[in-house]
RNA sequence: GUCUUGUUAGCUCAGCUGGUAGAGCACGUCACUUUUAAUGAUGUGGCCGAUGGUUCGAAUCCAUCACAGGACACCA
């Protein structure tokens, strides 16, 4: 039963107390004119001020208390709002009679948000507070806080409720702070190349654009299921056909897949598709990408990450093939050959699932031996066709396509191609696909007959790229689990929640 | 999915090879008009994650389950 807690029934009282002294605990009636942090900037003259205090001056701030010292007859506290954190000093006699005592200090505590007015000054210690004079409860709140020293430090408690650990933690808030403006400045950045933002079905008839399984949902007016978008890619491309020349979105997609450090079941990405170019300008756009964001976010371009240091100074570019053997260290003998590769794999103990070609082995190869070690920012370039349904040959090499993957601190950051813009090739792309999925391998891409049919009308040579918003983010914060750069990371329901709801239908 | 480590007061944590629970913070009461995790005194507060088992006796040992963290597998 909710609020049977005895703190929370105490603080319940408190409420109660202060409507029948007829204080409103939940007025709405905010007379704030300043944040925290403009308050500590207007004064920051005060300390060389005589008495260090001004009292002409007038300021009303509100923010919720943090910590309360009560000494008697007056009070110092703690108050934070978005901005910032303020010292408030409450004293008995500045106040109404009967308030202090009455009302402050046996019904206000830590937790409430409040509303304080009162002059500047800067006390015995040096701090620059706030002197009230007029002192008004806008919210009370009837739940403890976490204990005010270590704060809230159980993850699964923190995942849970984010709004404690947002209101307990300020580099929680930081992180998501830093989070928006990537996508801010990732909007801004596409659009200022005058890139054209497009919203694409999240519900598709087709899951396609990735594989990976998808999951399912209902249409009942129409009768059928539909899949949440693994990928945007079929739709963006259907744009491109359609006439735009450079369009991006940014926006979430859904995997029915496993949860760790670096996957949950939904994440944003942005996906962006551009005309008369090749994955070759991609680089070049993608380069420019990094450092406006580490330019516009104050970032150093040598960047901690953990044990690690990225030097972003440094972006290298090496073809799938040849990462294999100058980074994994696999015998270059090997890697055209089917029959050695397995071999190799056997005598490395690495198993694999059986009939893999030869680009999907190579592909093996790189995931065992080389991304773990790709720590400063590096392309890979030219992967195998048969592990890149989407992506044009190469002119040169018809086994390898015109496409790269960006690597950073031993992760996929980005994925990019040359478009296939070749309806037939696609055509029998999909049916390879559609075979390998017979033969049990439930990622492999579906048919898309409406995009062979978009693609027949011609789609101008076209380059596109995803970038993987939620594991930038966590480069840019040095955060190494995608939970702490999701506000609300999907969690198991705990028992008790799924009982109440079976009892309740 | 596998292995592994957790789950004790609102929060952070103790609790040994079994003898029916402890601290700090928070909260209540008292003192205190310049504190900085304020301080001092005093008090309240627990279905020890759930269910079974072993035992005279289980927070503690065993099993199963739930949730979480980590690692691995899967995710090209």
């Amino acid at each position: 039963m909710a609020f049977e807690n005895k703190f929370v029934q105490l603080r319940i009282e408190k409420a109660q107390t202060l409507r029948d002294a007829g204080i409103n605990p939940y007025c709405n009636n905010s007379k704030r004119n300043t944040t925290i942090k403009k308050y500590l900037n207007v004064n920051s003259d005060i300390e060389h001020k005589e008495n260090k205090r001004d009292e002409h001056r007038h300021y009303t701030v509100a923010g919720r208390i943090k910590l309360l010292r009560v000494m008697g007859k007056a009070s110092f506290l703690q108050l934070e709002d978005e901005s910032g954190v303020v010292q408030i000093y409450v004293a008995r006699d500045h106040l109404p009679e009967n308030f202090y005592n009455d009302i402050f200090k046996k019904n206000v505590e830590v937790g409430d948000i409040i509303e304080v007015g009162g002059y500047p000054f800067v006390t015995g210690q040096g701090e620059l507070s706030l002197h009230a004079s007029e002192f008004r409860l806008l919210t009370k709140s009837i739940a403890p806080l976490p204990e005010k020293f270590h704060g809230i430090t159980d993850k699964e408690t923190r995942y849970r409720k984010r709004y404690l650990d947002l209101i307990m933690n300020a580099d929680v808030r930081k992180t998501f702070q830093i989070r928006s403006k990537v996508i801010s400045l990732t909007r801004r950045f596409f659009e200022d190349k005058g890139f054209l933002e497009v919203e694409t079905p999240m519900m598709h008839p087709i899951a396609g654009g990735a594989n990976a399984k998808p999951f399912v949902t209902h249409h009942n007016a129409l009768g059928i299921d539909r899949f949440l978008r693994i990928a945007p890619e079929l739709y963006l491309k259907r744009l491109i056909v359609g006439g735009f020349e450079a369009v991006f979105e940014i926006n979430r997609n859904f995997r029915n897949e496993g949860m760790d450090a670096t996957h949950n079941p939904e994440f944003t990405s942005i996906e962006f598709y551009w005309a008369y170019k090749t994955y070759k300008d991609l680089i070049e756009i993608t380069k420019e990408y990094f450092l406006y964001l580490f330019d516009h976010l104050d970032l150093p371009t040598h960047l901690p990450y953990g044990d690690l240091e990225i030097d972003f100074n440094r972006f290298s570019e090496v073809p799938l093939i040849e990462s294999l053997h100058t980074i994994g260290e696999v015998p270059s003998e090997i890697v055209n050959d089917k029959e050695k590769i397995l071999e190799f794999l056997k005598s490395k103990n690495i198993s694999v699932k059986n009939g893999l070609s030869l680009g999907q082995l190579q592909g093996e190869l790189f995931d065992e031996f080389v991304e773990h070690k790709l720590i400063n920012p590096t392309f890979i370039t030219e992967y195998p066709v048969e592990i890149s349904p989407l992506a044009r040959r190469s002119d040169i090499n018809p086994d390898i396509t015109e496409r790269f993957e960006l690597f950073i601190a031993g992760r996929e950051i980005a994925n990019a191609f040359s478009e296939l813009n070749d309806p037939v090739d696609q055509y029998e792309r999909f049916k390879s696909q559609v075979e390998s999925k017979e033969c049990g391998d439930d990622e492999a891409h579906a048919m898309d007959e409406d995009f062979i049919e978009a693609l027949s009308y011609g789609m101008a040579p076209t380059a596109g790229q995803g970038i993987g918003i939620d594991r930038l983010v966590m480069l840019l914060t040095n955060e190494h689990s995608i939970r702490d750069v999701l506000l609300f990371p999907a969690m198991k329901p705990i028992h008790n929640e799924e009982l109440n709801q079976e009892t309740e239908v």
